[in-house]
DNA sequence: TTAGGTGCAAATCTTTTGCAGAAAG
DNA sequence: CTTTCTGCAAAAGATTTGCACCTAA
């Protein structure tokens, strides 16, 4: 944790930037919901937790900030507000998002399935791939279990 | 095209909503531009060409309504605007997306690469999938001839 | 006649920005 | 001192909503 942090503040300072006390507690706040895909307002209400007089600007400059920095990964799962991933050196940009269409649950699947299609992707279309992002929408393990015989879902009019 | 018109007129009073004059241009106009992926805002415009009188917040209004009946994809591509993709029933769920974060261009490739993963998220982690996004960052064909001998990109302190 | 639709304007919600003061090298 | 950073409040931009009127089975 706190090595992780040390990181941080070093890429910070490399380019310049601080680690001041908002952004110190804006960045343990991630460390410590590192599972969770938090908005911004989610991280403004647990930062304020540790830092009351911080403001809603802050956060999101902060987190600004370390998204340009690769620091963090900034997604949009389509409800509206943008959400923050942490990157860590292991699973850098190589995790893929399950999320359940029913009870709105996002999780992580660490494995990087895409390598080979990466490679074809490169020969076959010349495009030079820096990043990617894999979503699956579905219903999870958990609501399936109570999911027994309802009205199936229709997409153009065939059943899936 | 007159054939798809037809049948999303037949989805929308299937459960008792019309095809007005209105949802017919907009409907109309995602044909005309399928390639694209358009905002509210570029529908809005494109529409009025047809039918000056029609308002934005019906633009949204056809567009929410047709996402739901999964004969358009919303979706998002981290830029602030949602975007709306017509489906068709051959490639329905299966197209991915190709961003160049040089140009901005997105493009599209058909083939749907994920089956056999689908089938193994499936067994893994219980979890039934209904659809998927798979979106690749990077630089494109166009911008990778431009693109020689400037700084490589990093991230967490690694060259890509 | 009645439910569904529409246009407009106002409201809402997320995110960004201007600014004056505070903190840190 | 000078640059970076902060909090606040205002602004911006996208989307939604309330409402009175309209339109078609």
């Amino acid at each position: 944790m706190e090595a992780r942090i040390e990181k941080i503040k070093q890429q910070l300072q490399s380019q310049g930037y601080k680690l001041t006390p908002q952004r110190e507690a804006t960045v343990r706040v991630l460390l410590e919901n590192e599972e969770d895909h938090l908005s911004a307002e989610d991280v403004f209400m647990l930062v304020k937790d540790k830092a009351p007089e911080i403001g809603l600007a802050t956060v999101y400059r902060t987190l600004e900030l370390l998204s340009e920095l690769h620091v963090l990964e900034k997604m949009n799962f389509g409800d509206g507000v943008a959400r923050y991933d942490l990157r860590n050196d292991r699973t850098r940009h190589h995790h893929h998002h399950l999320i359940c269409v029913q009870c709105g649950s996002v999780s992580e699947i660490l494995d990087d399935w895409l390598g080979p299609l990466e490679e074809r992707l490169e020969q076959e279309y010349g495009f030079k791939v820096l990043d990617h992002r894999l979503d699956f929408q579905g219903i999870c393990k958990e609501c399936s279990a109570k999911e027994r015989a309802k009205t199936p879902v229709q997409i153009n009019g065939s059943t899936l």
